[in-house]
DNA sequence: ATACTAACCGACCGTTCGGTCAGTTTATGA
DNA sequence: TCATAAACTGACCGAACGGTCGGTTAGTAT
């Protein structure tokens, strides 16, 4: 893998830049494809050292899935305290999830490769741990708008909320795909996407 | 990597036999974590032998990813073929291509994963060919029900169509997550599930 | 100055990687 | 039956892998 390092450097130095390095490596090319050579020289310094500060490969791997899992999870909190009414509760925090897994790109998309790799017990439950607890938020919060009367009763509170996150991660997924196509004119405005999802969500596509 | 074969195993031999070899490698593990030499152990031959069949590795890849786009690409034909109303068969439509994607799951895993991987110049525009395919049929169904009026005319067609591929593609990436959370009682039964998503996009969630 | 430790490195190890070579077996068709 | 080509193989190559070795530097407390 003798591809150039990257347009991407790296700014921190000793345990810090080990770990920014790999950060994006890994999340740029996957476990595999990511050798400590390369780790060590985006990070400038030595492969040794590397070892001096983590015991091995998967370590300094699962090291960095667990910090980005900490941040999600903690910006989470913040986003289900907000104010207002159901709806709008529930659109800002599909709004700010949204932003959340953009701004910080390189760890989600870390984080659902492995929760969705279907492989590799490496960190697989820590990843998974991340998708669960957006979802069990959303369904709560789903549950709540039904039992305040707000929603029909007879729709499945997990299934509105795997919607909303489905379209939310498959965006964020499909991001470099969606801006090849020119009739798509949300790609670069998650903002518009989210509300254009949620009036769906709410009121779905039919002629009244 | 000495893990285990599998409980997978190949019926086939010659040319056909590592190509389902390397199908069930590749999908499994990714491209970078599947030696050539794991590929001839499950298909019963010598890794020379393979090399008289592929150039190299890269085209081994490529061949795969070619025949899974093609496969899908024809079974879209025969789906949107299909008589009844609007509603009906953008259900089918929708219902159709997820039996699809879990039927033939190993090379849809495969196709997504080249596709939504953000990096490998290897088969991303074939990969993205089979998901901008979907997306475009799913359009074009969306925008003759909005000219005949069955749908809202505010709404964005791309986007109806992008919750659908999006709630189809993440109900298949997550079935594995999905069957460990008791309250989806959806993770087994895809037309079940495509059945309330359809509902939820049509009719919306909130209480008339 | 001394002693101790954390941070760091060049050189190297055994193993496995993708890929090749020189040759053998198997099928085909005249 | 015999030539020809396709299918196949054991042994091997240089390169790169994850990881370790013995040793040097830099900071810090006494």
């Amino acid at each position: 893998m003798q591809t150039p390092p990257d347009n991407a450097t790296v700014s921190a130095s000793g345990e810090q830049g080990i770990l920014e390095a790999a950060e994006i490596l890994f999340a740029e090319k996957g476990f595999d494809a990511v050798s400590m050579s390369a780790i060590a020289k985006l990070a400038n310094t030595s492969k040794p050292n590397i070892y001096h500060h983590f015991k091995n490969k998967d370590e300094l791997y699962l090291a960095i899935i667990k910090t980005a899992v900490q941040r999600a999870s903690s910006l989470l909190d913040e986003l289900e305290g907000a104010p207002g009414t159901f709806r709008q509760r529930l659109a800002r925090f599909s709004a700010g999830q949204l932003d959340n897994i953009i701004a910080h790109g390189r760890s989600t998309q870390l984080v659902l490769r492995e929760a969705l790799s279907g492989n590799s017990e490496r960190a697989r439950e820590t990843a998974n741990y991340m998708v669960s607890e957006v979802f069990n938020r959303l369904v709560a919060m789903v549950r709540h708008g039904q039992e305040n009367g707000e929603l029909r009763e007879d729709i499945d509170p997990t299934l509105a909320a795997f919607m909303i996150e489905s379209a939310n991660m498959f965006y964020f997924q499909t991001m470099p795909i969606m801006k090849n196509i020119p009739e798509i004119n949300y790609a670069d405005d998650a903002g518009a996407f989210t509300e254009g999802v949620m009036d769906i969500i709410f009121n779905g596509v039919l002629q009244k």
